[in-house]
DNA sequence: TACTGACTTGAATCGTAAC
DNA sequence: GGTTACGATTCAAGTCAGT
């Protein structure tokens, strides 16, 4: 048996590369393959400007009957280089995520959660004619009824600040500076996911050092958050554009300098923002060194939302409640963060702030957000 | 042919009792399947115990195709009563949500949309194994891609405070006085769906007078809302002790006294005007001239409802896609006119308005009045 | 610098009555 | 049944120019 060669990009046909590689080797794998989308003619919005549909060639299929052979063929490669207590992810909609469950099922992978990524800014239903397509899903898998699985659930349970992890993640779409751009500053790739949505799912399902495969690797999301995130990683993608995209991006990623803080504790009348969500967002790097008003005590940010001191662990109130040897305290307006290029303190309740202007900026979409309002 | 008997539940399987109905008869169907591998005996061989198979695999590849068998039967007879511009509903958890999808496919529905129910009170996941399962999954079909439908568009908006309805639904289980209980004080039936849910399910996709039928009554709730939703209703259960409660249950719902306040009239169904009728009735005299919003572009109207600007001549959508050198413009609200002694512009629609104010007799009595204001 | 407003964009199965 | 023409239809974020 080969040695698996990890933190690379194999260009090729995902089910030709994954063949190659030695059986039960990879400890998760996220797959986002084509959706089979099967749209229509051109669409306008009401401004009659025109919307960019995904009309790539390899998302083209013949029918389902051919959707379901391609899906065959990449899964049941995907089980033999995934160990028995790997998990695996695949991501779709309606268009092809029943697809993708019953082959999944009949290859004897066992479902642990379907998960819903709902989206907070999606595109509208134009005409009217339908609900507005609002969230993705996501299938996460063991090998079989009976495998044992990477489960961080108390990681999961401080990224909710301190309640579990439900299966509906409220994440916003893949857009600004994160999103990638081609020399003409169009999107590099049509379907690129937020870097947020990985961050949960590598934290969820394993652990520094592991392994993390995706067979349709894309613009790089899967392995650009790995790497930060102190695994090892391996990509496979079949369009050499994409590719070297993926290799620039992930070549600028800098794992978090301390693997351990990459593995693995509420207001009533706001809306309550977890701490762990501005790490997951991005407004916070884990690793960022935190420190009271004046400087006394300091902690660093761990990449599921809770902290490390020279002596405690845990959410930012319970540390900062152990530092001062106190009863209880309010993290986010005790832990302060630098401001770049400024030597000045601010309350890290200002990111938290930041979130919930967005939250509240326009409602949400659903009844329960005009319910909030209303409080 | 036989003619259909609405608002009553017909005791029995639900193929038998589906094949005894008359074809394309039904104008929504929601079903709420049993959730698989815990189906009555028909449905599992008596000796292929899941927990205990000799062999897991065979074991469960018996179970999903024995699933996918039974959802084929109930689906083929459910696609022969729904007329061809009916929708179905089918709800239900990642177990079996994949098999019915793929079958549906497969049958040559079209889906529509997969709606999430976002379950605002779930039950936690007590081992902390998994994410906590919060939500199912509604799949909401139409009988093939061509095929026109039901869709209530401004019916869910408003019911969203004016935001276009989402795919994800956030509403909570079904408890306290809502949840039937028998003589003992226990729930009645394991999976008894909230009437919310049901509600935004016959208000989004029927009419009134629209027949509603649910394959798998068990509590009765679906007829117990297009009952009072002054939907007819068809309701079909196997359990006779069901069957009573169900009965009950109906029994005591009253239908909103005035059917017209279950429905939301849609913009596409007014009636149609044409231009020339404004101009015939004397509402805006030949040679006027209209200009858009910003008064950038203008036109005269000729005798015969048509437009001529400086160099384009049709109707008004017409010469207002051609000016634009839009692909295509809502002449009534693009076009404005000069209200005498005033300065102001207002759309063309509101001579509309007026008249099909006159047409329904009545009207609001704001539309009447902003068209006298014009004069 | 901060704010406003116009413009752009996102995995999209996106019309229908009348002739 | 095919063709023509009416005329209905968008939310949240990010970007950028202008004040």
């Amino acid at each position: 048996m080969s040695s698996l060669k990890t933190d690379r990009i194999y260009q090729g046909n995902c089910v030709e590369v994954l063949d190659s590689l030695p059986a039960a080797s990879v400890d998760v794998i996220f797959a986002d393959p084509p959706y089979n989308l099967q749209l229509g003619g051109e669409l306008l919005r009401p401004n009659n400007s025109r919307v960019d549909g995904v009309d790539d060639d390899w998302d083209r299929f013949q029918g389902f009957a051919d959707y379901d052979d391609f899906t065959k063929g990449w899964l049941t490669a995907c089980r033999r280089v995934l160990k028995d207590t790997g998990t695996l992810w695949v991501i779709g909609s309606y268009h092809n995520i029943f697809r993708v469950g019953t082959v999944l099922q009949d290859l004897g992978f066992w479902v642990l959660n379907d998960v819903v990524w709902r989206k907070t800014n999606p595109m509208p239903n134009f005409r009217g004619t339908r609900f507005t397509n609002a969230h993705e899903t996501l299938l996460w898998c063991s090998t079989g009824p009976e495998a044992r699985y990477t489960f961080n659930y108390e990681a999961m349970k401080a990224l909710n600040d301190g309640l579990q992890m439900r299966s509906d993640w409220s994440l916003p779409l893949c857009t600004g500076p994160e999103r990638l751009k081609d020399e003409a500053g169009r999107k590099l790739h049509p379907t690129q996911k937020p870097e947020s949505l990985l961050h949960r799912v590598i934290l969820a399902s394993s652990n520094p050092g592991d392994v993390v495969l995706d067979p349709f690797l894309g613009s790089g999301t899967s392995a650009a958050v790995a790497k930060r995130l102190c695994r090892r990683w391996i990509g496979i993608e079949q369009d050499p554009d994409y590719v070297a995209a993926a290799r620039a991006r992930i070549q600028a990623v800098r794992s978090v300098d301390d693997p351990a803080l990459c593995a693995t504790p509420r207001k009533r009348a706001e809306p309550r923002i977890p701490f762990g969500t501005v790490v997951e967002r991005g407004l916070l790097a884990p690793g960022t060194v935190l420190s009271d008003a004046s400087g006394r005590w300091s902690a660093r940010v761990r990449a599921d939302g809770t902290l490390i001191s020279a002596d405690h662990r845990g959410s930012i109130h319970q540390v900062g409640a152990a530092v001062q040897g106190a009863p209880a305290c309010n993290g986010w307006t005790f832990w302060h963060m630098r401001v770049e290029g400024d030597q000045t303190l601010v309350p890290i309740d200002l990111l938290r702030q930041r979130l919930r202007a967005e939250m509240t900026g326009g409602g949400t979409g659903e009844s329960e957000a005009a319910g909030e309002a209303l409080q």
